[in-house]
DNA sequence: GGACTCCATGTTAGCGTTAACATCACTTCT
DNA sequence: AGAAGTGATGTTAACGCTAACATGGAGTCC
């Protein structure tokens, strides 16, 4: 009564007195089954309380109709959002999700996941780890026929791979800046060895390139509203003139409003902020923040679809799926007080003089 | 070349020319194995890159070392941060994690949830769904031999748990309040549906009722931000004079504090707002949210540890594993303003004036 | 020096399922 | 009426691994 032996293809068998074969086709419904025996069937699996083993299904099928997810650090709003949508896409799909968070990014930690969920016979993964286009090669080469979609690789790099498109994202945010026409702007980009974030970073660079401006002041944070707030301090005893702040996600957004309002500096009167992600709390920050809005639910389903359909197909053609985000414009941004621009100026001319007479 | 076929036991027994039971005790290191045979097989096993079958493993010891998490709404903060804490502590154990979202709290979604999670042999279960006692005995009577620690349900339910002490959270939120002098308190739940909830609204109301108060309002969101800042509105528009209003979590906080500053309302002057969870935003807000931590990594290590000691022996007692969360008290909570008090004893005087002569 | 133990290894029989082939009773066609 | 399907079932051999038992040789004991 407590822990009746599990029940198998073969009690079924037995109970409604068929072959084991003939309970498979019931169950799967591969193949021809009588109308009457199939309802015997069934009322033996109903009876005994049946229940598929898929463990001994993947063995026999070379199939298990389960993907691996790994990624780093989960506890960030992007992996989160993503593994929301991965899974929900892979339940539609009759898959099961196994999630893995990688150690660091990286080919050696992504070698040490992958080989963990190899070993449990995924039918393929989702690779949510920042590599270069040399360790995505080695990846694939180290993992030959485990297919594979990388989501945080370098746009171009011939592999399976669905991606949001930065750079078009961090293009937005500074091109809306420029047109407001902000002159100084500072930069405040997550961890350095990110992919998406060094695409980001030389979209943002590129789009003030255009204007002849360079960024005043590059800071890094580590996506924590924590690390947002102590770059803006870092940046304000830094005094260098600036009017505006491209921020890397909105979470550190959050630290950077607080950073300057904390030293009676208005958003966006004073200085003007864009973050990046479109989290559900941007749109009622003080003040609310313009942002880069990115689906990662959405981005999570092409993602998977995109999987599957390398599962299918005998030929895994190297199709990249591209997401766009889209700027959404509230109100930490605003055109450059004229004011403010002729203090910064007039403190800057003053600053230069200072230094070559130093110097 | 492409696609060689998999490498098996049998494969590097022909190769080291030995059996496959030697390979198999090199590889699980059960069992005496001669230090010149191990080397041997451990150069064929290196030679072929063999790796083993989990799978098969798991069909032949009746044991996969896998563990499901069953939740609902991954998108939210809780859910995720518990994800992060249970893969690592699963990962650091040797056990993988397969991660399935409920659709919807209650007993009918988590039964198909979990016959999902047993059909793939996983171990043993975390089930961070809400659920009432005669659920969670249902559950247990539907799944027996199925380890399952569960994480949303009423503190004292006879089944291996682990929980938040959500009342004595609570309990510290509402006395902390009352401490500052508050009587004019709104509480702001989160859905009505879930069990942490319910605890949370009792604590909250028996503080109150401690010092012989209720709640002055009682509002509903459903945990995001928008319906913080909707729901603030409701109880503006409602009339009813309040000083504090306790906030089931810190996202809802956000609308909140956004739709007090938009009316003009100074916190922590006129109105104090108390979050729950402590999340990374809280403590630079606009003003920096008191709230009451909540450690999800550590909880759900714990519950991976509470799910891995019931593996392991054969009677699961009904343990459970609470843990205690703290009151973070920071800037969005102050005495209440005398002026705004009185101004507020006089409105609703006038408003039982004008109801008393109207009915 | 024979019984006893211990070590290193091999052999056999599953674990629960499916694929591939085999069987047998009916139809249906010409 | 005989050939040729076709529909419903059964049989057998994997899938990759481990548990349990079997074997045989080397050392130990009195």
């Amino acid at each position: 009564m407590t822990d009746r032996k599990t029940i198998t293809l073969a009690d079924v068998a037995a109970l409604a007195d068929v072959s084991q074969q003939t309970v498979s086709r019931v169950v799967t419904g591969n193949g021809q089954v009588a109308a009457h025996t199939r309802a015997r069937v069934n009322a033996a699996i109903a009876h005994l309380n049946y229940v598929p083993n898929r463990l001994a299904i993947g063995l026999a099928r070379q199939r298990t109709y389960s993907v691996g997810f790994a990624t780093t650090d989960l506890s960030l709003h992007a992996p989160s959002q993503l593994t929301a949508g991965i899974e929900q896409a892979a339940r539609e799909a009759g898959y099961s999700l196994l999630v893995s968070i990688v150690a660091a990014n990286g080919l050696s930690a992504t070698t040490h996941t992958l080989r963990g969920l190899r070993e449990r016979q995924v039918d393929g993964v989702l690779l949510n780890v920042s590599l270069d286009t040399a360790d995505v090669l080695e990846v694939q080469r180290r993992f030959p026929g485990l297919p594979c979609v990388f989501m945080d690789v370098p746009i171009g790099t011939p592999v399976p791979a669905a991606l949001l498109d930065q750079a078009h994202g961090a293009r937005l945010a500074a091109e809306h800046l420029l047109e407001l026409g902000h002159t100084r702007v500072a930069i405040l980009d997550g961890p350095r060895h990110a992919v998406v974030e060094s695409a980001r970073h030389h979209a943002w660079r590129d789009a003030l390139a255009t204007h002849d401006l360079t960024p005043v002041a590059h800071l890094e944070g580590d996506w924590s509203p924590a690390s947002g707030y102590a770059a803006t301090l870092r940046l304000l005893a830094g005094g260098v003139p600036f009017t505006a702040i491209l921020v890397a996600n909105d979470q550190m957004a959050v630290g950077v409003l607080r950073a300057l309002w904390e030293r009676g500096l208005n958003v966006p009167a004073d200085v003007s902020v864009v973050g990046y992600d479109d989290t559900p709390e941007s749109a009622l920050l003080i003040p609310p923040l313009t942002t880069v809005r990115q689906d990662f639910p959405t981005l999570g389903a092409r993602a998977f679809a995109h999987l599957l359909n390398l599962l299918g197909t005998e030929d895994p053609h190297s199709l990249q799926v591209l997401t766009v985000p889209e700027l959404v414009i509230r109100a930490s941004t605003a055109p450059p007080s004229v004011e403010r621009q002729s203090v910064q100026a007039a403190l800057e001319t003053l600053r230069a003089a200072l230094a070559a007479h130093g110097g």
